[in-house]
RNA sequence: GGUCCCGUGGUGCAGUUUGGAGUGCACGCCGGCCUGUCAAGCCGGAGGUCGCGGGUUCAAAUCCCGUCGGGACCGCCA
């Protein structure tokens, strides 16, 4: 139907008779018998000069065959990319008749997101939608081929899977065959990619669907795509390398150029410094350690296990009311209070709560801040991991820059902690899951009965981060049965329990596991952050809201009583 | 489970603080004029359940309560 691309023809092309298809943009009319459309396709936008256009509109589809010609002198439009040429001699063929538009295609204004999404059929015409669908699938290309190139096997795993208690709430489907029980849909392929490896797959990776029930954020939708991968014998720098590669080319893909290392932090050390385990390393306003300083305070709310500050450059003209809000922010991330110290010029501090504290402690504050006149200085005493929480929150809301800012300051986060805290009978909870190796440096501690001896235990387990978000994340696992059986022991999960959660893969590791070790990282989020895009929604083409809805097809649905029998469900009256 | 913000012709906004006639702006839409525009221009016109329900009041877009929808965040997301 069609010779070229609309937004591809140039000078070069004048002289050629051609043929367009495409929706008219905007409409010039000058008179009975002159008028120029602007006709656009995925490639962009051209001109046509066209004989009459009252039975155009905007959004019609059309096909136009004319002549490429320069335009005449002094109209030539610089802000277009077709702007040196025009189609004149129009022939103009209506292949479909539009309504007008329930939002302008044009994007000079944002229109509101649940209107975008109730028509995206019409958004996906934007030029926003149509570059960052694009650059998702250049960079899902880019994956793709990185992952080839090191040898690892795209494997397809099931969508209907056994649901397991741990994790993330399972989305489930019923089983008709088997009414009373549910498949569960993966919120990922973890168990299926370490049976690749028992089953000598070597490397494995896919683009994976995932899903998981849980409430939604800007960087979070029900369903999200994943880079799933997991190597035989490979350490984790073997694993980091394949997956710095693969994020290389993804990038490579979006701006041309490559990342060469990135650099690692330990756990321990984003937490204290940037009281988070996915650090926006972009700006500084980092934590500072005020513990020592208070050793010996009369001031009751610095007798705490742990005092930090952080120093907001510059911004000693907050207003009290600003501060009051500061401090109602500070509570709901879980803070006791929020200390708030103004520096004044000549260096003196002044704060509701400097007649409280000793000459040598308002110094050792000014001091290991580095305050300097003008600044607002943020403190918070409380447990310690309670401390980086609230003041890594705290400097995020003060100090983020927008996304795409500061270039893309990829991180890995290494040696995790194995255990998040212990539950109410004193047993340990995983951080990350049942099957991730503990830090070899650390086995011993594994025998340890004191609980802040097994919370030191470090593990296997990495995260990689770009500018405050966390992309992924990825363990060595644990191939050996000795070991396992020490975890769960530890985990308090008897043998009985561990072989009605697991016993699939715990039987498959008797038959020869070789070690291996895997990651996954999120590729909305990613395509996001190489867009400069704050919401995952921008990159995905039929997202869901907030409350998981589709305003487009209406999901979810209640079902036809029928449909609900033959499933064997029934379902309960809405809660009054 | 919780906190905060938003909801006004098709679109984007102003109006809400301090109640007084659906008032205004820009775009779009419909009709007319217009032979070099490009966010074309000029003239005219249509288009409203101020999200919904209740309350206060002589009077509510505006104040109060509830509710629905959207968004940001805390919890949650091994």
């Amino acid at each position: 139907m069609r010779t070229d691309m609309c937004g591809e023809l140039s000078a070069n092309d004048v002289g050629r008779r051609v043929s367009l298809c495409g929706w008219v943009g905007r409409r010039r009319e000058h008179g009975e018998h002159l008028a120029f459309v602007d006709l656009r396709d995925r490639t962009g936008y051209v001109q046509c000069v066209v004989d009459g256009a009252h039975d155009l509109r905007s959004e019609y589809v059309i096909r136009v065959t004319g002549t490429v010609r320069h335009r005449p002198e002094g109209t030539v439009n610089p802000n277009l990319s077709t702007g040196e040429i025009e189609v004149g001699d129009c022939e103009v063929e209506i292949l479909s008749v539009a309504e007008p538009p329930p939002f302008p295609v044009d994007e000079r204004i944002d229109t509101d997101e649940t209107i975008r999404l109730r028509h995206r059929y019409v958004d996906l015409r934007r030029d926003r939608m149509q570059r960052n669908l694009r650059l998702r699938a250049r960079v899902n290309s880019a994956i793709r081929r990185a992952m080839e190139e090191q040898d690892f096997v795209e494997i397809e795993t099931p969508m209907l899977i056994a649901s397991t208690p741990e994790g993330a709430r399972d989305f489930v489907v019923p089983a008709r065959l088997k009414p009373g029980s549910f498949y569960a849909l993966p919120q990922s392929p973890q168990l299926f990619k370490q049976l690749c490896m028992v089953g000598g797959i070597d490397r494995y990776y896919q683009l994976a669907r995932c899903l998981r029930d849980e409430d939604l954020r800007a960087d979070r939708q029900f369903e999200f795509i994943q880079l799933d991968a997991e190597a035989s014998f490979a350490s984790q720098d073997d694993v980091l390398a394949f997956i710095t590669h693969a994020v290389s080319a993804a990038v490579e893909a979006a701006t041309g150029d490559t990342v060469s290392d990135i650099p690692r932090m330990t756990w321990l050390e984003a937490q204290e410094r940037f009281g988070s385990d996915k650090p926006d390393v972009r700006f500084g306003m980092e934590l500072v350690e005020l513990t020592e300083v208070f050793a010996a305070t009369g001031f009751n709310a610095f007798k705490a296990p742990c005092v930090k500050g952080i120093r907001v450059p510059g911004a000693a003209d907050t207003t009290r009311n600003q501060l009051d809000a500061l401090t109602d922010t500070a509570k709901r991330y879980g803070a006791k209070g929020l200390v708030w110290m103004k520096v004044e010029e000549g260096g003196t501090i002044s704060s509701p709560v400097a007649k409280f504290l000793s000459e040598p402690e308002l110094s050792g504050i000014a001091e290991a801040l580095e305050a300097k006149a003008g600044d607002l200085l943020l403190l918070v005493a409380d447990e310690r991991d309670a401390v980086r929480h609230v003041l890594g929150l705290l400097r995020l809301e003060l100090g983020r820059p927008p996304v795409n800012e500061g270039g893309f300051q990829f991180l890995w986060i290494v040696d995790f902690p194995l255990f998040e805290g212990l539950d109410e009978s004193g047993s340990p909870i995983p951080a990350h899951h049942a099957f991730t190796m503990p830090h070899v440096d650390d086995m011993h501690l594994l025998d340890s009965t004191s609980g802040d001896d097994l919370l030191a235990v470090r593990s296997q387990s990495y995260d990689l981060v770009v500018n405050g978000w966390e992309l992924g994340s990825g363990s060595v696992r644990i191939h050996r049965g000795d070991v396992q059986s020490k975890i769960f022991g530890l985990l308090g999960i008897t043998p009985d329990e561990a072989q009605v959660k697991f016993g699939f893969l715990l039987d498959a590791f008797r038959y020869g596991a070789p070690p291996h070790a895997g990651f996954a990282f999120g590729i909305d989020r990613l395509v996001a952050i190489l867009a400069g895009e704050e919401n995952i929604r921008e990159v995905i083409a039929f997202p869901k809201t907030q409350s998981g809805a589709d305003p487009l097809t209406n999901a979810p649905t209640p079902l036809e009583p029928e449909q609900l029998a033959e499933l064997g469900l029934r379902t309960l009256p809405p809660k009054a």
